[in-house]
RNA sequence: GGCCCCGUCGUCUAGCCUGGUCCAGGACACCACCCUUUCACGGUGGUGACAUGGGUUCGAAUCCCAUCGGGGUCACCA
């Protein structure tokens, strides 16, 4: 076992339940690899390396009389593709292109360069739900799910990132079987109400029983180094030793000819043979040359074939001769994953739609290893709702929408000025605001400044916002996948959980049109989990929420509201559609007895109105407010509806008078005309604290 | 730009493979009304889509073609 168990780190997250335990820098991790074998000089090779922004094309065009070739059952858009029908001809099918004997493998393989996005947490449910629907076969039971860290690119991989993947993907219940070791506390799990028991407290997930491990690329740098030499050795690789000026001079001539650009194979022909090859190789190495390793794509028409979109054909001598090594001495994301996938067992690969390119590159690499190829399936992309692609650039750009309009409204505001009112460097902010740089951290510094929500992109902002992770399960389950059952009253059944998702999950029903993500709707989603939630259930959740993602408040609500939970819960519960909206909903008890502040229309409305008549019952229901017993919701309520059925005049209607008390009383009491049911509100102050407010409201009254 | 993928209400989608039961069903959003001490919830009802044009067929959302539109990709990133 060589990956540690990972434990948690993340600022502000100590008490979602993922502890820290042994640590160690990826980072340095993968460069003591690179530097046993005596590569340190192409590390900092790396600094000059400049990426390329124009390649090869390559010519894929759908499959046609092939295309109904494929795992059952046959999938419809297939068929519908295939124009000539002597193509549904029975032709061998493999679902499990490895040994009939191997069980399902999928895997989720995140490049830990930031948090788990919403579409990374998409993919990875799948994969897991696919190895999960797998029938038992007597023996292990379904398939296995599989997480491995695609930490190659070193400039920006950081475990601190694969962490945190892996938590969200814990968080989201989707556990993987082997990967990765995390320890999460069993504190902060649904219907662990206690924690008394005998169970441990922590427990960890991931494990390397198969085994295929280690699960960082990185680590696995030797293996890829015996499946480049075997490459090289068949001819089917070769070093390269053009710079990348070279190579921009290039292709900016075949763009200046109207030509596509693809790499010319000048190193290839430069040593003829795989012992030439070899022998520069070694002299490279022994002088510190810095040379990339690349592959002799095939001249055969590719195919590939995915169980989501058909056939998928690249014509001969479309691919060009890609890089598999860098000259850092890792393998490029191509090799790695063709390595891995098959040294570790993974028999279905899915994924995103816009790695279908990628895919003739691997199956190319796979024919040329000798190693058997997966079952592809490539899902549609989710979006924002403008369409445009969810990044978490979407946060910089909301936060710069909100200073120009600051901006628009008050001239007075300037970037200099604002970097003095917001304690931020004065540089990095004129140019975040110019959109030079997308800094997350100037935005959550502007948006706490301007009070203004960032968009949710990533799970960690959707855990932070007070969503439940079965929620937002079965909302990214939907996008692109519907199990297409109806419920009992016949509507569409669209709201189940992971066990639901284990048993149905099936690849014939992934959809092949891009999804936009509807915020308002996962909202609802949201909204519904947490009403179907016990009352307990509820605090439990909020409680655990609230001490991660604010801890002041989560501090002074305990020492405030221990003896009122009950009440609080039943008043801020069926206003909330995320964990958050609580905050909002408690927030008239949470100020100080004598800061609260009255909504002056409010006070006119509700006060003074009719010569002050809602000031005039509130004097007169004071002693009942200060002698109500117990004084609880329920019994508040029936004070109330006493007081007004005797003392207030009936509405000609008929209609109840309630509200000539409830309204004076809820401005009086939380200073807006807008607040929870009254007798809830003045039962979660207590009586002390309300009847302390009702006094100062009427004072304030008299005082004018 | 080359290549590829996709195209049902504003959004997510069911239906498409196996053409008629679809003047297209559900959910979210929106609108109206009801309930109501405000807000929220809840209840009832409503607006709203087969991208366009050709074909095949007695019959097309469903099959074929073209057009248009959207997206992906073209790195020593993954």
């Amino acid at each position: 076992m060589q990956d540690l168990p990972l434990g948690h780190r993340r600022r502000g997250r100590s008490s979602v339940g993922l502890r820290a335990i042994g640590l160690r820098g990826l980072r340095g991790r993968a460069r003591a690899e690179a530097e046993c074998r005596g590569q340190r000089h192409r590390q900092q090779t790396l600094l000059r390396t400049q990426t390329h922004r124009r390649g090869p094309s390559n010519a894929i065009r759908r499959a046609r009389p092939s295309a109904s070739v494929r795992a059952q059952p046959t999938r419809t858009r297939a068929a519908r593709a295939s124009p000539v029908p002597q193509a549904r001809q029975p032709q061998p099918l493999r679902l499990c292109p490895m040994s009939s004997q191997a069980p399902v493998v999928t895997r989720f393989a995140p490049s830990p360069t930031g948090h788990l996005h919403i579409g990374g947490a998409r993919s990875a449910l799948f994969c897991w739900a696919f190895a999960k629907a797998q029938p038992d076969g007597g023996g292990g039971g379904g398939g296995r799910f599989m997480v491995r860290i695609e930490d190659t690119d070193q400039a920006r991989s950081s475990e601190e990132s694969a962490r945190g993947i892996l938590e969200d993907l814990a968080w989201l219940g989707i556990e993987w079987d082997d990967g990765p070791m995390l320890e999460v506390s069993r504190l902060s799990e649904p219907g662990s109400a206690s924690t008394s028991g005998d169970r441990p407290a922590v427990r960890v997930i991931g494990a390397n029983a198969r085994p295929v491990g280690p699960y960082f690329q990185a680590q696995r740098v030797p293996i890829y180094a015996r499946f480049l030499n075997q490459l090289v050795d068949s001819g089917r690789a070769y070093p390269a030793f053009e710079t990348n000026e070279e190579l921009e001079a290039k292709r900016k001539a075949a763009v200046a000819a109207k030509q596509t650009y693809r790499y010319d194979r000048a190193a290839y022909q430069q040593f003829p043979t795989p012992a030439a090859r070899r022998d520069r190789m070694k002299q490279a190495d022994t002088h510190g040359e810095p040379y990339v390793i690349r592959f002799h794509a095939p001249s055969e028409e590719i195919v590939v074939r995915d169980q989501v979109l058909g056939d998928v054909r690249i014509a001969a001598g479309e691919l060009d001769d890609f890089v598999i090594r860098k000259a850092d001495g890792f393998p490029t994301y191509h090799f790695a994953v063709v390595v891995d996938d098959e040294t570790m067992g993974v028999t279905h690969v899915m994924r995103a739609q816009e790695h279908l390119y990628n895919t003739p590159r691997h199956v190319a690499l796979q024919k040329a290893l000798g190693f058997r190829t997966p079952v592809y399936a490539h899902m549609p992309l989710i979006f924002n709702p403008d369409g445009s692609k969810m990044s978490k650039r979407d946060k910089a750009k909301a936060a710069r929408k909100a200073v120009k309009d600051a901006m628009g409204k008050d001239p007075a505001i300037t970037p200099r000025s604002l970097a003095m009112s917001v304690g931020a460097d004065a540089k990095n902010l004129a140019d975040f605001i110019a959109g030079e740089n997308d800094s997350l951290d100037i935005a959550a510094t502007l948006a706490r400044h301007f009070n203004i929500p960032l968009p949710e992109v990533e799970i960690y902002d959707f855990r932070n916002s007070g969503y439940l992770p079965e929620a937002i399960v079965n909302f990214i389950a939907l996008l692109g996948w519907n199990p297409g059952m109806k419920q009992s009253d016949g509507k569409d059944l669209e709201k189940f959980d992971l066990a639901f998702l284990a048993r149905h999950f099936s690849i014939e029903r992934i959809g092949r049109s891009n999804a936009k993500f509807d915020r308002a709707k996962l909202l609802s989603f949201n909204g519904d989990y947490l009403q179907q939630l016990s009352d307990d259930e509820f605090t439990r959740r909020f409680i655990a929420w609230c001490r991660d993602s604010q801890p002041a408040t989560a501090a002074a609500l305990e020492r405030q509201f221990a003896a009122n939970l009950p009440a609080l819960i039943r008043m801020a519960k069926p206003r909330a559609k995320v964990l958050r909206d609580v905050l909002k909903v408690i927030e008239f008890a949470l100020v100080p007895d004598d800061q609260l502040a009255f909504d002056s229309a409010a006070v006119q409305k509700s006060l003074r109105a009719n010569n002050d008549e809602g000031l005039g019952i509130l004097k007169r229901f004071a002693p009942v407010l200060e002698s109500v017993e117990p004084f609880t919701p329920d019994a508040l309520h029936t004070a109330m509806e006493t007081f007004a059925a005797r003392e207030l005049p009936a509405d000609p209607a008929g209609k109840s008078n309630l509200g000539k008390l409830a309204q004076p009383l809820r401005v009086a009491i939380t200073g807006s005309g807008v607040s929870p049911p009254v007798h809830d509100s003045l039962a979660c102050l207590g009586r002390a604290r309300a009847i302390v407010r009702l006094h100062r409201c009427l004072e304030a009254a008299q005082a004018r």
